[in-house]
DNA sequence: TTGCTCCTCACGTCACGTGAGGTGGC
DNA sequence: TTGCTCCTCACGTCACGTGAGGTGGC
């Protein structure tokens, strides 16, 4: 029966003399004997407990787990209920990380379209990744209200086309107008634009948001506290109207 | 100009008191004031501050990263840098969370096989999991080189049957008795067992081996140690010959 | 005056790493 | 005797949480 001293068992094991030692302290890994001099000695066994503890500290599971694990009468019972909770617990952090490395790309994505970056900027696309899916809904909203308008204006045209009647395009035109201006003002009322330079949420006129040019996120537009005049992100309008409240 | 306490910061922010406390004595939210009384009083910016800050911390980013970024005169240069980095370690940590709950799965797995279960036969399956690769080369060692004479085999039976050719039949039954005991010599010169009572890792007697029942992983064989018999878990032979060296 | 909020220590978390200063064992 | 290994403190890590004991501000 050979024994083994500190270093030659974490030799054998992949790890630290500190680490064997911690876990003498932490009562999972008692040597089986000590020398004289006060020297651990660890058994055959303690080296094949060793390889238990590392191999479960490799999937996981904490000092204090193993330690109920290695101590309790009956393991069975408790490594099952064991295996579940670690491997919820590692579900749990898949997620985590997948989530914000998708964050961290969609950051990185916004920079790159940045003209002038400050640290504000960054404060902006947080801004509107976290208001993404609000304005999204209103996107959603916007095209679901403007469907029945534009099936009225296609079915018309379709059947002035293929049968050579009228009036449908005539009710389309009669009703396009007024419907698009109260759609045009309800849209600008549920958005707001971010001023790239001084990073204000703002409200524009309706006229010049109606007219200005835009992108599918952006529109040019003339910022009312700083008066700076570019493309600025559009975003939800919160109850408030200031993303700082 | 309105002035935040420490409280109403935290609150806009989504974060306790004591961290606004910590992230000033970390320097990266210092308040814009301090009233009279020594409370922190903290301004509209600080707010939009506080939010990027926490905003880069859901990412994942140190206080130590964030410190850097907030306080470099080009912060530009060092975002995309950090994001590099952040992407890298959230990309291993996810193949690392990804790894281990594939093994606590197969640990699982091969904990439902077992019928007698004790702490030691965690150390067996650990052991057997980290053999897996090492004897699967070795039966696909086994499988290649036993092709040449199942080629022979269905060939001879196909000719025979086809064109009524005998003799490559015969010359198959000449040589497939002694390959076989060769190929069964190394194949057992190449494995060993664990014994499902004491755990060790044994190599058992060429005859007994070779008419033992088995299972894809498994053969019934006796302990020369315990003289336990039973199904023994195959694992492939290290350059020593026990697990434990 | 009474709650409520905020203040500053200061210890705890988790699994060790990293010295410092001393000693056992070949 | 000389290296080498091992021993025990004891502090550091990371981002706060959690009291304790005291005080500001409405």
């Amino acid at each position: 029966m050979s024994k083994y001293t500190t270093g030659e068992i974490a030799k054998l094991c992949g790890v630290t003399v500190r680490t064997v030692q911690y876990y003498d302290t932490r009562g999972i890994l008692v040597p089986a004997e000590l020398s004289e001099g006060g020297r651990r000695l660890y058994s055959e066994d303690d080296v094949k407990r060793m390889k238990v503890i590392c191999f479960l500290r490799d999937l996981g599971f904490s000092i204090d787990a193993i330690s109920r694990l290695l101590s309790d009468e009956d393991p069975a019972a408790v490594i099952d209920l064991l295996i579940q909770q670690q491997a919820q617990a590692l579900r749990e952090e898949l997620d985590e990380r997948r989530e914000k490395l998708d964050k961290l790309e969609a950051l990185q994505k916004e920079l790159r379209n940045l003209e002038a970056f400050s640290v504000d900027s960054i404060g902006d696309i947080a801004y509107t990744m976290s208001n993404k899916k609000a304005l999204k809904k209103i996107h959603m909203r916007l095209l679901l209200t403007s469907l029945p308008l534009g099936i009225l204006q296609w079915s018309s045209i379709a059947l002035l086309i293929a049968k050579g009647i009228w009036w449908p395009l005539v009710v389309w035109a009669v009703v396009a107008v007024p419907y698009g201006i109260w759609l045009s003002k309800y849209y600008f009322n549920h958005v707001a634009y971010i001023c790239p330079k001084c990073h204000k949420v703002f409200r524009p006129a309706l006229k010049q948001a109606f007219w200005a040019p835009h992108t599918p996120n952006t529109r040019k537009l003339t910022c009312p506290d700083c008066g700076h005049h570019g493309f600025c992100v559009e975003v939800a309008r919160e109850d408030g109207q200031d993303k700082a409240e």
